[in-house]
DNA sequence: CAGTGAGCGAGCTTCCGCTTGACTT
């Protein structure tokens, strides 16, 4: 008998699923969709009811011809990709493809690579379910709509760069990281005045010690000296404890977005480097599917959780919990990220370990006890006045999950006020306490804190806009559009004030704090303002935080089979489309110009505008007689927040800061950053160096260091061809002119001894047989 | 390789969501 062939998403799960159904199948992986809409002309026929016209990518084509020659020889062909509408949406293609019927074809779906799962849905096949292959075309095609309509505008209305884009997920991913910085640009901090007294006591095996216990908070200086001055030669006595247990429950397991979260703030991992450490474990087979929205665990994963923890902590630490996800938009295909087999610890991979050892612990305390605690809170009365100060204690009493796992929180989320903190020390009710001191703290608001990509990720999950798949391109698209940057923020330092209530006598103190300081955080270059301005203003509702989740639910109706997905996309495209029109016939040119001023010398206006080569500023105006003069904004300026003085300041480069040799020396910033000029030569300035400040005393060393490097790289230069043997970070080669040329590994090692023969000789072979590029992808044809 | 900044218009770019590899100027 024939084997059948069955067809899934990821070869890793064809190697498993294989293994589990033995002889009469064949597994194999059609890795992801195999067609897309074609790119010319948008790939839609919009006047025809909106009909796709779809193709086999050419990285595809390899993929589908091997189908479709086993699907030939095999038996009945069944298909098993992803249980969600991109997975069904694969398998109505496959059908097209390989000639399948979509109305007999088997379907069976699976949401955990388990065995009893597979067997299950194998004994209940079903069919394509084409309601939901329509509500993906719906979405792939409005998708296709959204992107190839919008851009096309920002590169009419942009006078910079030309490979601008616009999408339903990246446009709005970039509004927020916009909002966010002129929230923190227009927030006003205000500061207030915490007070907290400094108690001695004794604790239970009577050792000194000191406790702390806060009280009212007071908006000024004077009211906060006020308060001091009332408790002058007070008493201080317990006048109530209260006692109260506490619990804290374990987090749920990983998915895409938690576990890109986590190792953001517990390994300072970026989105794509957990992404790229996923893939390697999942397909060595130490963890599960990578890429889902589902907390949900398989009763395989929990009996085998389960008895790890009780083999490994005991009974009373086990809790099976049964998680739900929050997310209305989860299409839960997948399991949630956990180890393959609980009773590996560690794995072999350096750079994995660490991933893997923190979703084994994730993992595994999510099936443990609640953590129990006893929270004690004494008030003091002040016998002076009518304040009282209180004094917060916790104990742990059983540790159950936090044994092995304790999630961190994001800075946005960690309030100030919570400041419960060790144990107090043995109290009792009416007990008099030993006053130390008491003082009076000033401390600032705090805007909301920058994105970092973890953090957006969060974000646009919680929005319901992007999947697990994408959150990570989303990312690096918008990098590299130049929309966003990632980069530290020193912080800046700032007094505090301080009042000091100490031996019946009032001191006010000043110290100092840094503020503000930033790592890794996601910034908007004046690129992301100005294209996220100009979109909102002429496409408000794409722009809208809402609009893919009230698409969502029109894409549910389209799989319900209440809505037909033509109609849908036509009652979206037409207003868009008017928009769409309106713009490109009414908008002006984008330039997000802002005024700065007036030029102290010459009384001409001075402004901040984008320019055809990025953020700049302007003296006077191109209608003036005489030519305006431009400067380039430095990296970390910007339109929005450059001020007059520091538009000046740009205005002093080229600098000449001395003679060197009998030639000047010069000081600019240029194509590729700061350099110096010297007798017709160039030398990069490294960034510990200000191009502003910058003196002559400073720079020779950097031409004559520069100078020696040269000559340490040189190996042999021959004058008249222009050639020169170099010696690279990969070996010596080969230079001629501008161009580069590999030496053999047999030359490198005598590099010292090829003779101009030789050298141009190889040069010629090079160039006669050029090194393989990878091959570029070809456009849709 | 180390400057540009008007408007015109060749010919180019671009989306989101599935999946993994093949590269070291």
């Amino acid at each position: 008998m024939k084997k059948n062939l069955l067809i899934v998403e990821s070869p890793a799960k064809a190697k498993t699923i294989e293994k589990i159904l033995g002889e009469e199948f064949e597994v194999k992986s059609c890795y992801g969709h195999i067609r897309d809409l074609e790119k010319n002309d948008m790939g839609i026929d919009i006047g025809n009811q909106f009909e796709p016209r779809y193709i086999v990518p050419e990285d595809k084509e390899k993929v589908v011809k091997e189908l479709k020659s086993l699907a030939k020889k095999s038996g009945e062909v069944w298909l098993a990709t992803d249980e969600d509408r991109e997975g069904e949406a694969i398998s109505w293609h496959l059908c097209e493809v390989l000639g399948l019927d979509p109305s007999t074809t088997k379907r069976i779906v699976f949401h955990e690579i388990t065995k009893p799962a597979i067997r299950a849905a194998v004994e209940s096949p079903r069919v394509l379910d084409m309601n939901l292959v329509n509500a993906q075309q719906a979405r792939r095609i409005l998708d296709r709509i959204v992107g190839f309509e919008l851009s096309p505008v920002l590169w009419r209305k942009m006078s910079m760069r030309n490979n601008l884009s616009a999408g339903r997920v990246q446009s709005v991913a970039v509004r927020l990281i916009a909002e966010r910085e002129r929230e923190i640009n227009a927030f006003n901090s205000v500061s207030t005045f915490k007070t907290e007294a400094l108690f001695a006591a004794q604790d239970i095996s009577n050792k000194p010690v000191t406790f702390k216990a806060e009280g009212s908070r007071f908006t000024t200086a004077d009211d906060a000296v006020s308060f001091l001055q009332t408790c002058i030669g007070a008493k201080y006595t317990v006048k109530d404890i209260q006692v109260k247990p506490a619990r804290k429950s374990p987090a749920a397991p990983f998915t895409t977005s938690t576990l890109q979260q986590e190792a953001s703030r517990k390994l300072g991992y970026s989105v794509s480097r957990t992404m790229l450490l996923a893939q390697k474990l999942y397909e060595n087979g130490d963890i599960s599917y990578m890429r889902t929205d589902s907390v949900n665990l398989s009763e395989t994963a929990i009996n085998d959780i389960s008895s790890k923890i009780k083999s490994q902590f005991g009974g009373t630490y086990l809790q099976v919990r049964k998680f739900k996800n929050k997310n209305e938009s989860a299409q839960e295909a997948h399991e949630a990220i956990r180890p393959t087999a609980m009773e590996r610890l560690n794995v072999d991979d350096a750079d994995c370990r660490k991933l893997y050892e923190l979703i084994w612990k994730r993992t595994m305390a999510s099936q443990m006890a609640d953590a129990e605690l006893e929270k004690t809170i004494a008030k003091i009365n002040i016998s002076t006045n009518n304040e009282h100060l209180t004094a917060q204690g916790e104990v742990l009493k059983f540790e159950g999950f936090l044994k092995v796992y304790r999630e961190d929180r994001d800075e946005e989320d960690i309030n100030e006020e919570e400041t419960t903190e060790g144990m107090l020390p043995p109290l009792e009710v009416n007990q008099e306490l030993i006053f130390k001191e008491m003082k009076a703290i000033e401390r600032f608001s705090r805007p909301a804190p920058r994105f970092t990509e973890a953090s957006l990720v969060k974000k646009l999950e919680e929005l319901g806009i992007g999947r697990p798949s994408t959150y990570a391109p989303t990312i690096s698209t918008i990098l590299k559009r130049g929309y966003v940057e990632k980069r530290d923020k020193e912080g800046t330092k700032r007094d505090y004030r301080i009042m000091l209530l100490k031996a019946d006598n009032i001191t006010r103190l000043k110290e100092q704090e840094t503020t503000g300081a930033e790592k890794a955080k996601l910034f908007p270059t004046d690129l992301g303002l100005v294209v996220t301005d100009f979109l909102k203003q002429h496409f408000d509702d794409i722009m809208d935080y809402g609009f893919t989740a009230s698409i969502e639910e029109e894409f549910d109706e389209v799989a319900q089979g209440k809505l037909t997905w033509n109609k849908m996309l036509k009652d979206f495209y037409t207003p868009f489309k008017q928009d769409v029109d309106n713009t490109i016939e009414t908008a002006e040119r984008i330039k997000g110009e802002r005024e700065l001023g007036t030029d102290p010398a010459t009384g001409k206006p001075v402004v901040a505008r984008m320019g055809r080569y990025g953020p700049m500023v302007q003296i006077g105006s191109t209608e003036d007689d005489e030519k305006p003069r431009f400067a380039k904004l430095k990296a970390t300026q910007s339109i929005e927040t450059i001020s007059l003085e520091e538009a000046m300041d740009l205005f002093r480069l080229p600098r000449t800061i001395g003679t060197f040799e009998d030639m000047d020396v010069t000081v600019s910033i240029g194509k590729f950053g700061p350099y110096i000029a010297h007798d017709k030569k160039f030398y990069s300035l490294s960034k510990e160096f200000d191009p502003y400040t910058i003196t002559l005393e400073q720079a020779v060393p950097i031409i004559i260091e520069k100078r020696k490097a040269k000559e340490e790289r040189t190996i042999r230069v021959f004058e008249k061809e222009k050639i020169q043997v170099l010696r690279g970070p990969y070996g010596p080669y080969l230079k001629q002119g501008l161009r580069n040329y590999k030496l053999s590994k047999e030359q490198q090692e005598r590099a010292a001894d090829i003779t101009l023969e030789e050298a141009l000789k190889t040069i010629e072979e090079i160039k006669a047989n050029p090194p393989q590029k990878k091959a570029r992808k070809k456009k849709g044809s």
